[in-house]
DNA sequence: CATCGATGTTGAG
DNA sequence: TCAACCTCGATGG
């Protein structure tokens, strides 16, 4: 169940343990029917883009969305312990054994198929923006909509990789109504929306967690002290003491403290 | 033990 | 707009 930043690890796990490397790929489960297409090929790189992660065997790509089920578990030799569940994908090279659970998205796709994924999505917070090319697309497609900006973050052809925890605590961070149309934001909020993401999502690669609160501090890890507004409906902002509101956007759970986001 | 819900997306209507 | 997809940990009795 991830987002971005989660995805992002995915892919420096597989660099850093499978890159380069000749890569059994089976499907013990046996939904996943194109296993065979990749068995025993060199697993040459792992791109991820947004929630996408992309596991490239010489000219073909193998594309995996978690969706809101799927799971990785990653097992170090000589000795592999057998996994719960049902497992869709298995990656072995070397010592290296990697699961993968119910995905909404485990397909073999060529080249082409791979570009028209990277133009479909939008700009990754996560991915080198040298010359600034990233923000840029972000806010001139944020800018120009009369879609709510609590929508458009959760647009993955707007922005990749933010999700609806995300989504929820950087509108908090910024002070800005979920439902204000992303042309009633000024061009500096929005800016300023784009580079929390990037900090957000590059100190969750870091760490693993989704740290959002004020001082990032770990002592935040325990469920119940995480996050600004998401999941603490009725419950008081920690910033100004009102109740924390709940709403259904897009059909998605939206949370966000009505007096700290006007 | 049964039920619920989840950090998501697609496609039918 | 909403059901369907798909899996399993959390929750409650």
């Amino acid at each position: 169940m991830p987002e971005g930043h989660t995805v992002a690890r995915s892919a420096n796990h597989f660099n850093k343990n499978f890159a380069g490397q000749i890569t059994l790929v089976t499907s013990p489960q046996g939904r996943f029917t194109d296993s065979a297409l990749l068995d025993k090929r060199e697993l040459s790189e792992a791109i991820s883009l947004g929630k996408q992660l992309f596991l490239r065997f010489q000219e073909d790509y193998l594309r995996i969305h978690l969706g809101i089920y799927g799971k990785w578990s990653h097992q170090s030799g000589p000795i592999f312990s057998e996994p719960v569940g049902q497992v869709r994908a298995r990656f072995i090279a070397g010592q290296q054994l990697s699961d993968l659970r119910g995905p909404t998205i485990c397909e073999v796709i060529d080249q082409d198929q791979f570009r028209a994924h990277l133009i479909r999505l939008g700009p990754d917070p996560l991915w080198p923006d040298f010359d600034g090319s990233l923000q840029d697309r972000f806010v001139s497609r944020a800018i120009k909509s009369s879609t709510p900006i609590g929508q458009l973050l959760m647009d993955q052809s707007v922005i990749a990789g933010i999700g609806n925890v995300y989504r929820a605590e950087i509108l908090f961070r910024a002070g800005l109504n979920p439902f204000l149309a992303g042309n009633k934001v000024s061009e500096t909020k929005l800016i300023e929306i784009w580079a929390d993401s990037v900090q957000l999502l590059r100190l969750g690669v870091e760490t693993g967690v989704m740290l959002t609160r004020e001082n990032f501090q770990k002592l935040s890890v325990s469920k119940e002290d995480r996050y600004q507004v998401y999941k603490r409906e009725g419950l008081e902002c920690r910033v100004c003491g009102g109740v924390v509101s709940i709403a259904l956007m897009a059909s998605r759970k939206l949370y966000w403290c009505g007096s700290c986001q006007k």
